[in-house]
DNA sequence: ATTTAACAAGGTATTTTTACGGTAACACGA
DNA sequence: TCGTGTTACCGTAAAAATACCTTGTTAAAT
């Protein structure tokens, strides 16, 4: 009954990567790799016409429009393909973010042929795939849940302006608002982080992905 | 005469992008993928045995031992061998880092696969591969060519210092030198940068890998 | 209907950072 | 020997960052 191949597609922007891995996916007799995207917008016009496509492979970086937004928009558009994500980082945020999104596994880029192949069987008769990878940061993400760290969307665009070399005086100026305002989203990210210096705003921004630099 | 398949070797730690590369690769008559490593280290042992390699594409940010300093090992042990560096970004001190370090091109990971094949051929032809995106660059380069940003080894301890939520007074305490002398480096730091804060010296250490958070 | 959270702003005081002035010892190469 | 760079230190003053107090509006949640 298992007798067709399953069908593939690989969303990723570096061609080489993206080809290289269709080509030793194409070795593998039980998958057929049925086309590739770019990105998110490319895989969008392309599916249309594919819509038989059984698992994705997605990466998460990706410019014009990134593996998250693209899971979320295959799940509400095409819910019956699997997304397994791709990626290059064991983060905890991107394999959260990822699975949230509606991802059914997550993989790193340096795992064996055989892994990924294993997986993508997995994938389509149990709709998911855990490894060991995606476990243990899931119960690691359940224990250091932490309420505390969310920031709102103000709070975020001022995290953003400390890192550069605008006095607070001169953020509150670009964000039109007054100096006051700005110190309250200051004290309020220094009380959720514990923090206790401008400095230590933006290494934690830097760290976290939450400042681009 | 230029019948014998180009033999080539492929250093990154990323198993999925390695094998997928050598599996496109290995579908163009002009190369032959003889062996795969997964970083610096990996790929000292294994040249051993492999001695005729012609050319390595290498990775530049690989965990144990990274592509700078994988090819100038190469260039010091087997002259003969021509790097091209391959990465993700295009950026210039990685460009300008390899390049310096030995490669004899340096490309993106989202070129395409027959561009790769170009490149390979020429840089076996003429021992390089020049781009637009390293022609430019080092034109960039060459012009912003600042002798000013040149640290000492105190400054670059201090630069570390400020990345902390350690204010300067505790930063001379932990360096065991007056508070003054830290002044000094800051001050010293700020003019050859040309920067007034130490949000942006942190930010500038980070960017600039000087800083490790 | 009341609480909660985000947003916005004012006042006051202290600490830290930054700017700018100067001096001196020491090593190193020209 | 002369300069140059590095390290090291001192003082003063202004600007910025930080701490702690407060009030109010709005919208969402309960």
């Amino acid at each position: 009954m298992e007798n067709e191949k399953i069908d593939i597609a690989i969303v990723d922007d570096h061609t080489l990567f993206r080809s290289g891995l269709a080509s030793l996916l194409s070795e593998f007799k039980e998958i057929s790799v049925i086309f590739e995207a770019k990105n998110g917008v490319d895989l969008q016009e392309k599916i249309k016409n594919e819509a038989n496509v059984q698992v994705i492979l997605m990466d998460i970086n990706m410019p014009i429009m990134d593996g998250y937004d693209t899971t979320k928009w295959i799940k509400a558009n095409y819910p019956r393909v699997h997304i397994l994500a791709l990626s290059m980082f064991e983060d905890e945020k991107a394999i959260i973010g990822m699975l949230k999104a509606g991802a059914g596994g997550y993989m790193l880029k340096e795992s064996k042929p055989s892994e990924l192949l294993t997986a993508v069987k997995t994938i389509v008769e149990k709709g998911f795939y855990i490894n060991d990878l995606v476990s243990g940061r899931l119960l690691i993400s359940l224990k250091n849940e932490n309420p505390k760290a969310t920031f709102s969307e103000k709070e975020l665009i001022f995290l953003q302006f400390c890192s550069t070399e605008l006095t607070y005086k001169e953020i509150a100026s670009e964000m039109n608002i007054s100096p006051r305002t700005v110190d309250n989203y200051r004290e309020s990210l220094f009380a959720k982080l514990n923090i206790k210096s401008r400095t230590g705003l933006v290494v934690y921004g830097i760290k976290h992905n939450l400042i681009t630099i």
